[in-house]
RNA sequence: CGGGGUGUAGCACAGUCCGGUUAGUGUACCUGGUUUGGGACCAGGGGGUCGCAGGUUCGAAUCCUGCCUCCCCGACCA
């Protein structure tokens, strides 16, 4: 373990490697662009999963598991998902190696092993899966489809950052089929939802939800939702989309039903997702100096006790001390860590577990064991006290649901104080510096583009609920019903 | 793909310009001792094809050529 070198004000994205390599969460692979995730790292992930997976099951879907390669044929059926694609995707050409005769010890791939058909490596599966479909669907009885799937993904970006962007990134893809466009536009809206609750509860992560501006809409999309956080250098970072694929992929892989009249329908589509760039998110919003900062929910270890002894005696007091309240903390679903290791000292314990984020640390020594007492400390105000071990459960219990409050707290205050309301493109320039900022747009992709080459700014998104006014559009002049959030992005 | 860096022990780096003992420092690691309420100290020790491949030279981490990696900035980014 090394002593911190990066500060978030100084230097964001030296400090947010530092985080994601220090805290033990990933790591750079032998891969360009793809990254080792960490047993920490990964835990963390599978709590998001888990929270994930619950709400998708709760709201009627199941998961399934599709193939890795999609056949180039399929994957170009529907036009605009494969341009949308094509430039970033992998493709297997070939199936075998062999060893290379001018080259001992070194292999070739083996020109006769050609495939007569390329495989795209699926960067998003609504190709295979709608040819999937086709199948499955002959009448409205059939309908809906309600799926997702967690799976691994490829595309092939020029730049890549840990978690953030990767060349494989895991993530889940829900593909549903639907007899009407209504019941369709509710599954997309409902998804919305699903995530936006998920990442402001469990993740402590305000979100904006709206919908993208068609230069931001998914390829093959009628419409992308989406929820947008904001990081502590005032950027945005989209961090789930939810789209209503209108009968696009039901054309291209000609997909119908037979309603109740008899009458062959195309079938209605959404598809939605969330990535492991989640877990740039969570380090990003709420993370610090002194390292990572966990959400209580999403923590691997909630709580870690450090024991402070000299001599196996006073070890073995605390320990007879400390293992009822490990059982009761237990008891009450709390995951709690015993760092009783003899090795490190308890000032390096202090910083190592700071640094990987655990929301709440208990020290407790012989002068604690004297007096019933212990030594109760939070990671995100770095707050201690000295607390009755009578009391401890119920302090701990509350701290922990304390924290994860407070990190919401602050970071939607956070948000308020980095957004602003511009009239004039001259304050539209220096806000956009800062954060997100509200403007009026003449909601033309020729004026968003224009933006975007002056500022780099893009529309994260229009808001939903978002109250129409009169205005007019902070590039052009031209008139405009309402505002959109602006913001340089992730 | 363009610009700028970079590659030397697990990690962070010095040495490279100007070739020349046995390649060094911090940290981490191992052993022993003293320590332990905020990243301990002392002593001893192990660990290196100096990114890869060629070349120049009596001699290359250092000079030359080619290739590659990773990072940062840009372009790209559903």
């Amino acid at each position: 373990m090394e002593l911190k070198k990066y500060k978030r004000s100084e230097d964001y994205s030296g400090w947010y490697n530092y985080i994601v390599e220090n805290a033990d969460l990933a790591e750079h692979a032998a891969v360009k662009g793809c990254m080792v995730i960490k047993p920490y790292g990964f835990a963390i992930w599978e709590k998001m999963q888990q929270e994930l997976d619950k709400r998708f099951k709760d709201t009627g879907h199941s998961n399934a598991y599709f193939p890795l390669f999609i056949p180039k044929s399929l994957f170009e059926a529907e036009e605009k998902n494969a341009e949308g694609f094509a430039k970033e995707c992998a493709v297997v050409t070939h199936y075998r190696l062999k060893t290379d005769p001018n080259n001992k010890g070194k292999l070739i791939v083996d020109p006769d092993a050609k495939l007569t058909e390329e495989l795209v490596v699926r960067p998003t599966s609504e190709a295979i899966i709608w040819n999937t479909y086709k199948g499955w669907i002959k009448s409205y009885r059939d309908l809906p489809i309600l799926l997702n799937q967690w799976a691994n993904v490829v595309r092939w970006e020029m730049r890549t950052r840990l978690f953030l962007r990767t060349t494989e990134f895991l993530w889940q893809e829900g593909h549903t089929a639907h007899a009407t466009s209504e019941e369709a536009v509710s599954e997309t809206k409902q998804m919305l939802e699903v995530y936006a609750d998920f990442a402001e509860n469990i993740l402590a992560i305000p979100v904006i939800k709206g919908v993208k501006s068609a230069n931001e809409r998914f390829a093959g999309a009628d419409d992308t939702y989406c929820i947008e956080g904001m990081m502590q250098d005032g950027k945005a970072l989209q961090m789930g989309t939810s789209h209503f694929l209108g009968q696009n992929f039901a054309k291209a892989f000609d997909v119908k039903y037979l309603n109740k009249e008899n009458k062959l329908e195309h079938v209605w589509a959404t598809s939605w997702g969330v990535s492991t760039r989640l877990m740039g998110a969570l380090i990003m919003v709420h993370s610090d100096d002194d390292g990572l900062v966990l959400p209580p929910k999403l923590a691997p270890i909630q709580v870690v006790i450090v024991p402070i002894f000299r001599s196996e005696e006073d070890l073995a007091k605390i320990t007879e001390t400390v293992n009822p309240i490990i059982s009761q903390l237990k008891a009450l679903g709390i995951s709690v860590k015993f760092d009783n290791r003899d090795t490190q000292k308890p000032g390096f314990k202090f910083a190592e577990w700071e640094l990987k984020g655990v929301p709440v640390r208990l020290a407790i020594g012989p002068r604690d064991i004297e007096n019933g007492t212990i030594e109760v400390a939070r990671r995100d105000t770095k707050e201690k006290m000295v607390v009755n071990l009578t009391d401890l459960n119920h302090k701990v219990q509350h701290l922990l649901e304390q924290i994860q409050i407070n990190l919401y707290q602050k970071a939607i205050d956070y948000r308020a104080e980095k957004t602003s309301v511009a009239d004039t493109w001259e304050e539209f320039c220096q806000n956009i510096e800062k954060g997100f900022v509200m403007a009026h747009w003449d909601g033309t992709p020729e004026t968003e583009q224009e933006i975007k080459n002056k500022t780099k700014a893009t529309i994260r998104c229009i808001p939903l609920e978002n109250k129409l006014e009169e205005g007019k559009c902070i590039l052009s002049g031209k008139p405009s019903n309402q505002r959109v959030v602006f913001s340089k992005a992730y």
